[in-house]
DNA sequence: ACAATATATGCACATATTGGCATATATACA
DNA sequence: TGTATATATGCCAATATGTGCATATATTGT
């Protein structure tokens, strides 16, 4: 492929990773695939796929911690700011919005700011998220 | 395809398809089948199927005028609004830049704002620009 | 009616892309 | 050392996509 932005806008024409770059520009976080499986409700394998290609593309980097893969956008660089914003402009509606909230939820489990668990079944969810806050109210 | 952002960024995934959308935006003009062909210097089979593609993504449309098409940008759109604001400051750089200067050139051949010749090849553009000139000089 | 011209499109071939599955890798923890 | 866990990846089949070529369509002017 001959010119980045080609080869950005290409990275961007999949459902699954508009998704993936959209709970990434409006969270704005560094985020786990974990916390991106849970948000999406997709298979592992494929959000592990589709932040390859978006990583492939220059878009979004990785940054280990143990078994965590934190994944983020890089920001410092101005042809990334100009798609960033318009990204968080331009994905808005059902499925986008949707995820968001799913997120949103998924990072209620976290302790200091960092990733504590693996994937959590939709299911049980809500219910890690209420015994974590029962936690937090007897420490108090 | 399931939602309006993903059908119109898979549109935009495809370089021959950027470098269309750059010369819309940046021009701001209802432009010819031949005009863009000459901007781009591809095949005219090629481009009139990517205009289809784009127009069928909804961001383009044609008006027909006689055996011309003038395809202009949808701008009475938000989400599209937004979408030609991005493209505009993110396509720079050669092969986008190269095109303007080219598409600048061949508007140059129009006659009060309309398009009134097919497709010129290069090696004889600039000597028809010089006729044109030339035929102005002697009406004034 | 005919020729020229502007644009669209059908077909065939080559290539690219995606999802699903299984499995590899790598780190933490007992 | 063995097991659980977080993530990556190789392979396959199905499908989608882009190009090139030829040709169709439609309108204009003679």
């Amino acid at each position: 492929m001959i010119n980045r932005q080609t080869s950005v806008l290409k990275a961007l024409s999949d459902e699954t990773r508009l998704r993936i770059m959209n709970v990434f520009v409006t969270s704005g976080e560094a985020l786990c695939v974990c916390e991106v499986v849970d948000a999406l409700h997709l298979p592992q394998y494929q959000i592990s796929k589709h932040l390859a290609i978006l990583k492939n593309a220059g878009v979004i980097d990785v940054e280990k911690d143990g078994t965590w893969g934190y994944h983020y956008m890089i920001t410092d660089d101005p042809l990334n700011k100009k798609l960033f914003s318009f990204l968080k402009k331009y994905l808005v509606g059902e499925v986008f919005d949707d995820d968001i909230k799913q997120l949103d939820l998924r990072l209620l489990l976290r302790e200091e700011g960092r990733c504590v668990v693996g994937f959590v079944d939709e299911k049980h969810l809500l219910n890690k998220i209420k015994v974590k806050k029962q936690k937090q109210t007897v420490k108090e």
